[in-house]
DNA sequence: GACTTTTTAGAATATATGTTCTATAATCTT
DNA sequence: AAGATTATAGAACATATATTCTAAAAAGTC
């Protein structure tokens, strides 16, 4: 190191500093690469050497600011460490294309990932509602919710049918009298629709919504 | 091959199949150990060679089922790549240990990967509701509450505040003729409580909550 | 069945990545 | 300021990983 290379004295006698720098290049670069960076890439976005940002890496291994997986890209933080990382990949159901399944690739709209924690067992996609059909249910226009992908529901549920080719969500029940399937929309302003037979997709579990 | 390899005959002649597993071992492997695999691991796992795997994977990147972005550990599933995998990891705010910051490390139980759509600019983090002081604003005991750090709000807000060394959500309002600030649990069943001043530590902005 | 094409394994190679070593610069101690 | 200590760069090395090559097996074609 040259000694008129001032920036580079500035972080020298600031290493506190270099840590939450090397922090925060590693998980900024987790977030937008999706792998952890290897330390060649870390000493160059930091202008020092490798050796050094090894050292780094060991004394904060030390202190416990990260974990070295081992392998390459093995380095990750310990918010990283300690962050559940086992998110599913939901997709995003849009727009059902006619006649089409509703989980088929061409209505994917994107994949959300959500942590595990909130998932139990079971296969899940994400519906962002649509309209004010289930407000009174808590479920307001443009709220994400998340679906357990089942045939079956039991009365009361809310479900996600097929409708005019659209996926809608309705609270389910069996009207035995007249012999057909109630959807009952949560919302005093709308009727209920009737239907001799229909194809559960799903059933909510979860929502994530705005606080108003 | 040997060609009493039965079992490897049946993989043979079913490769799309073959396709199938080396996606899922992927998706696996990533969400198990935050990066993707090496094709050596792919390899092993599967019980085929490098090199296979190495034309699998060409052939995969053809038909678009995955994206190599080249180096070490750089191949990832369409599927991950179209996961919007900007995640923010939001500390997840437990007991609050006495007098400590709301965000000190000892309070941060884990993190909670969240994706960033959810999110606008700023800093968040999230509370877990304790108790039915906001049920009637659709907040449960138990639900997952998402917090915009900041130290002021606007009235009619739900806020977070620090009371008796526990985080509390209320809304937060000023009563002018006595001249202090009025926090409003969203209960019929439960007192408004009035201080000469508070520290507000964020504003609830989202809440991810169980269907009833 | 003889030929061609495709698929595969395993070795060889190339590249990427992590680690160690050494000399020097910077800092600290007295 | 002299000597001791620490931090750093850059080279050398070791390891991990990806890619290419070759021959053989399997499958397809006629």
């Amino acid at each position: 190191m040259s000694v008129i290379d001032k920036e580079f004295i500035v972080m020298r006698t600031k290493n506190l500093d270099l840590m939450e720098q090397i922090l925060k290049f590693i998980d900024n670069s987790y977030s937008i690469n999706g792998r952890s960076p290897t330390i060649r890439e870390i000493a160059d976005a930091l202008q020092i050497s490798k050796s050094c940002v090894g050292e780094y890496l060991n004394e904060m291994e030390r202190k416990n600011l990260v974990k070295n997986n081992g392998g390459s890209r093995g380095i990750m933080t310990i918010k990283m460490a300690k962050t559940n990382n086992s998110v599913s990949n939901l997709p995003v159901v849009g727009s059902i294309a006619c006649g089409s399944p509703l989980l088929a690739e061409e209505n994917i709209e994107c994949y959300l990932p959500i942590p595990k924690e909130f998932l139990g067992n079971g296969e899940f996609f994400i519906l962002q509602a649509n309209g004010d059909s289930m407000i009174d249910a808590g479920i307001n226009n443009g709220d994400y919710v998340i679906i357990r992908k089942q045939e079956t529901a039991e009365q009361g549920q809310i479900i996600v049918a097929l409708i005019d080719n659209e996926a809608t969500l309705k609270r389910y029940y069996i009207d035995r009298n007249k012999r057909k399937v109630r959807l009952h929309p949560e919302n005093k302003n709308m009727e209920d629709m009737y239907f001799d037979s229909i194809v559960i997709q799903g059933v909510a579990i979860k929502v994530i919504k705005d606080i108003q």
